[in-house]
DNA sequence: CGCTTTCGCTACGAGTCGTAGCGTAACTGC
DNA sequence: GCAGTTACGCTACGACTCGTAGCGAAAGCG
């Protein structure tokens, strides 16, 4: 995560299970405290380690709220369900599922916010969470084609640009429906939100 | 804004001109110092008053930055473009405006985040931001009607869902780009958001 | 002029921040 | 086994912010 040479062989290894060991217990703190109330040294305390150590390995709250929130999202997975519409409905859920974990909600927005004034950070969050999910649209699209729903994009860099046009829209519809507007991403919602994307994608060709 | 009793005619009125000063001096802040950073010691500072009375008026940062935020969404209007791929073609750039000043990237983005852990909070977000903003997609969608756009839903509790499902994929879409993927919401982003999201409605007769 | 409420100011204990210094623990290469 | 190197736990520190209390003065109302 932020091991940058990974020749460094000599002396005493940081200890992965302390790694791991932070991570959790900021998840945890962020469920019982919330982002604002969250401190470097009660994240210490409930993962058993000195806070010293704490800030070796990170260079704020901002960035160990990034690492522990972009572990949630690797659980995203895109099964094939036959057809575009059902994918869609899929994902959406899945999303949603993730988004219904407080740790979830109240740390992605917070570094997010955090992210407008810090370039770095908003790197950090691109690399450790946008892209890695972003390859979901693009394994969609490309299953889509497969089975005729959709005609193949050969443009390469209007592909790029169509994936990150859904992929906005999917992820800040669930988003926004889950933090902002409060109300749940149920099954019905996602229906109807996977016809109205879905219908729009065959109307536009993308 | 936080007058309960109309009825409250005794004793020296509360300044309205400090309450203006107020939160013009924590946009301000908000922008030199972001969200984690504004302290209320600061903005009482800037705005030339006591902290003590900052503390008389809000019960903290989170409805104070609410409030201060919640007037730059005001400015939103819905003129008649003639069609409703541009009506909505412009009140996405008009919110991608909006969300360019960094007074409302940070502050929004982190009183979303906190209120998912405080009930009052979010009614306020909903009240004072949301359900205000909520009308440009029903009108919006009412002149649709009136062109023959769109067909007229009779059913009050579906127009109801419909315009919510709406409303989250526009809003949604635009703070997603914006912030998440930070990347601009240009004409070009607009069109093609305009064009999928009109042709999925057309499709699914909402 | 009395009454009431707000205002600016000062001061306070409590809590957090990020860092420095120290001795110890763990692992590597000779 | 022994030096060399790095990570670790612990303690202590000044600086800062928090939210509140108490005071006298100011601004309206009857």
């Amino acid at each position: 995560m932020q091991r940058s040479t990974p020749a460094a062989r000599t002396g005493r290894p940081r200890s992965a299970a302390a790694d791991a060991a932070i991570l959790e217990a900021t998840r945890e703190a962020l469920v019982e405290l919330g982002w604002s109330k969250l401190t470097l040294g009660d994240v210490a305390t409930r993962a058993g380690v000195a806070k010293t150590t704490l800030y070796r390995r990170w260079a704020g709250k901002n960035e160990l709220v990034v690492d522990a929130v972009a572990e949630l999202f690797d659980e995203l997975e895109l099964p094939d369900r036959g057809s575009l519409a059902a994918d869609i409905e899929g994902v959406v859920l899945q999303f949603a599922a993730i988004l219904d974990r407080p740790e979830a909600r109240s740390g992605l927005m917070a570094v997010v916010a955090e992210s407008t004034r810090d370039e770095a950070l908003r790197e950090r969050i691109r690399t450790s969470i946008v892209d890695r999910q972003k390859r979901l649209v693009v394994q969609g699209r490309a299953r889509a084609a497969c089975r005729g729903e959709l005609p193949t994009e050969t443009d390469p860099e209007a592909a790029a640009r169509g994936a990150a046009l859904i992929f906005d829209m999917v992820a800040g519809a669930v988003v926004h429906r889950t933090l902002v507007s409060a109300e749940p991403v149920d099954e019905d919602w996602a229906r109807r939100f996977a016809a109205v994307l879905l219908g729009g994608l065959a109307a536009t060709g993308i």
